[in-house]
DNA sequence: TTTTTCTACTAACGATTGTTTGTGGATGTA
DNA sequence: TACATCCACAAACAATCGTTAGTAGAAAAA
């Protein structure tokens, strides 16, 4: 068991420097031999730890979706009006974003160069989560809560816009905290939203 | 004369397919054999036309930068209420984006592939244009217009995240035509800013 | 003690990278 | 005709890429 920690821990260590590293120079740009360096050790070493560089980008693509998964299954269990929903949502996205900004940087910029079939399966689950994201859009408008002028792809997409690139600016050492940075996203966009 | 253009011309064809091919592929992972794969010569007849492979990089990021900044000056000019002059400046950058989907979406994403000292200038040339537009939204707190609840980092950030994810998303072949697209994005955005 | 597990090394591999050199045909201009 | 420009080629360059093979010391488990 002790091992299995202690291997575990070594070869996290390898991969969350990777996403350091993926995330500055970006996935393709980013060689096996700067990665050890950053280490301290051999490019071969790290082959001890990992089967491959883009199983390194696998697990971190691949962790962050179930995070933000699991996370959307809890807001919609609630029963709240869609306005709150989507609010819950948003806020929950952001958390998770700010518990690993770095992963999160490298799930929304590098997910890409993922070879088939993962590249597929990743887009499924994204254009899944997207799509549940949209349904509570849409459950809004037709309750009345949200403006129906607005094209619901155009404000889903705008949605996540706006959510996917705040690992790029934000700052974890600033006035805001991650709840407080939630809270306003989300009122700035859900505002956005609401008939007047 | 005609054989500048005709020079023009092909350099033009060559820098447009790279393009693409960075849109598709990313900077780091398109290699010059690709690129002249696309367009049906060897790699190192790429050499009759340009200089390096990041010259074109340079050139599809700084006339890209050069159109945002020309649209942003002619906004600048307009006296008109701070509210409408955001509307008008995510206008016409939705414009500016709309007339090369392609480039701007390397503009977006690989811009980090320069290499120094033209990194340096780009970002210079980026957190300026950025400024502008904060003191466009610190116009409009201080007359009333918006709320002065919501940090004005936060809200010039999500701005630009919402407008810069467009090309990954956006279809010209859509329903929505650019100027539309624009309008929704500017009354999404403005009032979702706006007092109630 | 013996055995296993973890972690690192050196050396090297075949492939691919951006780019340079030198060449030459085709086209248009003087 | 003679000259210049454009555009493409084949061949090759040093550098770097991800990865494998084989080895070995150190620590933990049996």
């Amino acid at each position: 068991m002790s091992d299995a920690i202690a291997n575990l821990s070594r070869k996290e260590q390898v991969i969350r420097k990777a996403a350091e590293l993926f995330k500055d120079k970006g996935y393709a740009a980013a060689s096996m031999r700067d990665l050890a360096q950053l280490l301290g050790i051999e490019a071969a070493s790290l082959y001890s730890h990992i089967k491959s560089k883009e199983e390194i980008l696998r697990s971190l693509c691949f962790d962050m979706a179930a995070e933000f998964r699991k996370s959307l299954e809890e807001v919609e269990k609630q029963h709240v009006p869609a306005s709150e929903k989507l609010r819950n949502g948003i806020i929950g996205h952001i958390q998770v974003m700010a518990k690993d900004l770095t992963a999160s940087a490298v799930f929304m910029n590098e997910h890409r160069h993922l070879s088939e079939p993962y590249l597929r399966d990743f887009l499924l689950l994204r254009i899944n989560y997207i799509n549940r994201f949209k349904t509570i859009i849409e459950d809004g408008v037709r309750t009345g809560e949200f403006k129906n002028t607005i094209d619901k792809k155009l404000a889903v997409m705008t949605l996540f816009s706006s959510l996917n690139w705040m690992p790029m600016w934000y700052d974890p050492d600033s006035s805001i905290d991650p709840q407080a940075l939630g809270d306003q996203l989300a009122d700035m966009l859900v505002n956005g939203l609401k008939k007047a």
